[in-house]
DNA sequence: GTATAAATGCAATAGAGTTGCAAATAGATG
DNA sequence: CATCTATTTGCAACTCTATTGCATTTATAC
């Protein structure tokens, strides 16, 4: 991605730029799927582990991405397709996750149905989907 | 639960009739909602952490329970409804978290609606609901 | 250029979960 | 009931993920 855009998305909320951010946005922009720690840690060797960790974290609270729970226990992020506010996600979109080569996936056309659940109030539903992306399946 | 019951549960599954087994069991059926290891390793004391874990592990092994990941990244675990063979679950339900008690409930009425991913092949789907349940909803 | 608040790197720490191994025990057998 | 064996347990040590404290460095406002 354009260097120029990368600084623009950090200036939009009110964030530093740094090299260490730069990439991190650029390495979730310039992918499919979403990442895990381990694929920011092995793609970004030149920065310290707690600093990605603080830079994940940070963009979480900006709401420039949002951490996508599987079942493999693992956490990945992905990038934040409507407006999160600060402190405030809203998704409502799938995630998806392929058993055969492991990325994770956000759907962002395909909406979470979220059911009527009689005597409860909810607030918020999430929904990981298990099976072949579409790389795979054509392999 | 009357002690003959669990016995027979642990029989069914071919496991070795422990104190620590029928202890845990009885746990998770004394209870109407899921069970996270830190609510075990509080109320079951007199076990080792290992120990715990193993059982767990082992109930999952056997199809007794289930995990679920919730959005806190914390892994509960819940009994199985419906015929858990060894080494493969199956569970159509929804699960719900209470962001006032904390308490993860399965719901087995509720079932998982699973969308149709043009160009992916689905092999599972897990649906987390978040909000309040009925009984923090009365308070 | 300088001041200052924020970000970084390193070391130490916290927490969840697992592994190795010796001791204890469930359950099968005679 | 005694004995044998495979399984289970408890303890210690360890692995892995993630966070915190603190000194140093850096981005940005003036």
């Amino acid at each position: 991605m354009i260097y120029g855009d990368l600084e623009a998305i950090l200036r939009a909320h009110a964030m530093r730029i740094t090299a260490c951010r730069i990439d991190v946005l650029d390495s979730f922009l310039g992918t499919g799927h979403a990442l895990s720690f381990k694929d920011l840690e092995g793609k970004l060797t030149q920065y310290d582990r707690v600093t990605l960790y603080r830079t994940l974290n940070s963009f979480i609270d900006k709401g420039i991405i949002h951490k996508i729970f599987s079942d493999s226990g693992f956490i990945s992020f992905g990038i934040c397709y409507d407006t999160c506010s600060p402190h405030h996600h809203h998704h409502n979109h799938v995630h998806f996750k392929c058993d055969a080569c492991g990325n994770i996936e956000c759907l962002p056309s395909y909406h979470v149905p979220v059911p009527e659940i009689s005597g409860y109030k909810i607030t918020e539903a999430n929904l990981l989907v298990n099976g072949l992306c579409s790389k795979c399946i054509s392999n």
